[in-house]
RNA sequence: GCGCCCGUAGCUCAAUGGAUAGAGCGUCUGACUUCGGAUCAGAAGGUUGCGGGUUCGAGUCCUGCCGGGCGCGCCA
């Protein structure tokens, strides 16, 4: 486009126009396939600048394009303006042939930079199992890490809790009163999980807990903790999520970051003592109060475990943070990034994704979620409920901001008719095709070259393949996945329409066949690579 | 009261400021005697909460209402 522009300048056809400010135009993939492969605004976006009719515009455009060679087959001008591009079938043909090239990493769109980024996300504290609460941070979360990691970034995945907050003890207290068959204390836990936990106290912890009576709630609430941890650990390795890094709020005390970075401050003046305690000024920056640091009895805030772990993140050489937070979290956001300007960070790269709520329903009715009265539905059992692969789907199918119903018993009774497996269909199909030719002897082209030119259906299924890079890299700048399994969708609704129109196997035609088969291959892997870039599988036979 | 987010088909949700607002589910009507019917073809269903504004063009941006969610602590 830049080139057809300077083209058109340069010999007369359109006047020069103004530099500043620049003028953006868009290059899509339009909607309707009577618009071409590809679509430029830019012709709308110039008129008013070089004062001249659109439509004269994307004349001159189109004429500069130029067609009939290697890569456009046709250009024309329609609509208000818009100038519309058709690939020619030999550059189709030979970009689909890439695909079985790439395998599973086709789509992978790497950019010009890597970067290395830290993604925080889950962090529950560990004083119960995960509950369907967590579930959409956690699948965000890793969905948000694997988009990050197709297009090229160094991506490190962090669960940070807390294990020394006033709760732990509460817990600790819960276990020790089960454990003596006395009733849970009124502000203990009271799920059903405490009970099997008491129960396995090990002997050497109880004596422990004991004989230190100021420390007993400490003592047992550590140990219960680091049990629940490891249940967690295990309930996101179910799901598919995988952490690099487990960080815990004492160690960032007890390693001092905490300190250093509140001296930090204090140095350059950003905090001060109020009512016996220290405040960051965080109105300085922008936010509409101060904030405490130190409480006026000596103990760190949350947001003082905050500072120092800022501090210590950008330590450890990330060049972005990404902390994925529930909506309700939102008023937190502007202190945070405020104490990274204020330490000297890059307040840019400090970033909060909010993840809004979902409100989980059962047949309509309301599940209340409260792991301190008990009542709430685990991430494990509503994941036996529903299944992996369309929870996964139904998370990445819906943009992160906005809030969602989720009915679990829909969910369960629509199973069988989740789109998820509208797509997994059409893989298993191609597979089973595929089956079916290598028992007649038949093969795949090595090459789709002067395979599709003749037919249009064909064609337009390979033009489909094509579009899942830009999606990815899309997804990737967007921060969201709807894109990838919309486009998942789609190829599977075009490929089911050219299996319905288009024999693939077919001995008395080998030649015919060779080409379908590698087309149709080229699909699988597409399916299937998507799928893989949300941590779906894609199933030979369903 | 102040701040942030949201309001799109009966339901659940899509739609980088672009062309005729799209999917799935649900409802209704059809389709194979050979490659997988978990499929395919079609229909009905919309004043994008309401009113102004910006512009070639607004579901999208600005503004005022209405309705909903979440925040507003020396809790985490």
């Amino acid at each position: 486009m830049v080139a057809a522009f300077a083209a058109a300048v340069e010999d007369g056809r359109l006047p020069p126009f103004p530099p500043e400010p620049p003028v953006t135009y868009e290059v899509t993939r339009p909607g309707s396939p009577g618009h071409g492969d590809y679509a430029t605004n830019a012709a709308l976006k110039m008129a008013g600048k070089m004062g001249r009719p659109p439509r004269d515009i994307a004349a001159v455009l189109a004429a500069a394009i130029g067609s009939g060679d290697d890569l456009i087959s046709k250009v024309d001008v329609a609509g208000p303006g818009f100038v519309n591009i058709w690939l020619a079938p030999g550059y189709v043909e030979s970009a689909a042939d890439s695909i079985r090239a790439a395998g599973l990493d086709y789509g992978r769109a790497p950019l010009a930079q890597s970067q290395r980024i830290n993604v925080e996300f889950v962090s529950a504290n560990p004083t119960g199992p995960l509950t369907v609460g967590n579930a959409r941070g956690a699948f965000v979360g890793d969905l948000l890490c694997r988009v990050l990691e197709a297009v090229g970034h160094q991506v490190t995945r962090e669960y940070y809790f807390n294990d020394s907050g006033a709760q732990v003890e509460k817990l600790g207290l819960t276990v020790q009163a089960l454990k003596r068959g006395q009733p849970v204390p009124d502000d203990g836990y009271h799920g059903d999980y405490v009970g099997p936990l008491a129960e396995s106290v090990p002997a050497d912890v109880w004596q422990k807990a004991e004989s230190e009576p100021d420390r007993t709630g400490w003592i047992l609430g550590e140990w219960a903790s680091e049990q629940i941890r490891a249940g967690i650990e295990q309930s996101l390795a179910n799901l598919g999520v995988r952490f690099d890094m487990w960080k815990s709020e004492s160690s960032l005390h007890t390693d001092g970051h905490v300190a250093r970075a509140i001296d930090k401050l204090r140095a350059s003046g950003d905090v001060y003592e109020q009512d016996g305690a220290l405040w960051f000024r965080s109105t300085a920056f922008g936010d509409d109060k101060d904030r405490v640091v130190i409480r006026s009895n000596g103990e760190p805030t949350y947001f003082a475990s905050d500072i120092g772990y800022v501090s210590e993140k950008f330590g450890r050489g990330f060049d972005e943070l990404i902390y994925v937070w529930g909506a309700d979290h939102h008023g937190t956001v502007a202190r945070l990034k405020n104490a990274a300007q204020a330490l000297g960070l890059n307040r840019d790269a400090t970033n909060v994704l909010l993840i809004a709520w979902v409100h989980f329903v059962r047949d309509g009715v309301e599940v209340s979620m409260s792991k301190r009265t008990g009542e709430f539905v685990t991430l494990d059992e509503l994941l036996a409920e529903v299944g992996v692969d369309a929870a996964r789907w139904f998370f990445a199918s819906r943009a992160p901001t906005t809030g969602i119903d989720f009915d679990i018993e829909l969910a369960k009774k629509e199973s069988s008719e989740n789109p998820v497996y509208y797509v997994q269909y059409a893989h298993a199909r191609i597979s089973s095709i595929l089956r079916k030719a290598a028992a007649e002897g038949l093969k795949a082209a090595d090459s789709l070259a002067g395979g599709l030119a003749d037919d249009p259906v064909a064609l337009g299924l390979a033009k489909d393949l094509l579009r899942l890079p830009d999606i990815v890299r899309d997804a990737a700048e967007e921060q969201e996945t709807q894109s990838i399994t919309a486009f998942a969708t789609e190829l599977a609704t075009t490929f089911h329409a050219f299996y319905r129109d288009r024999r693939v196997v077919d001995a008395s035609d080998p030649a015919t066949s060779a080409y379908r088969l590698a087309l149709v291959d080229s699909t699988r892997l597409t399916l299937a690579a998507a799928l893989a870039l949300l941590g779906i599988s894609a199933p030979d036979s369903m």
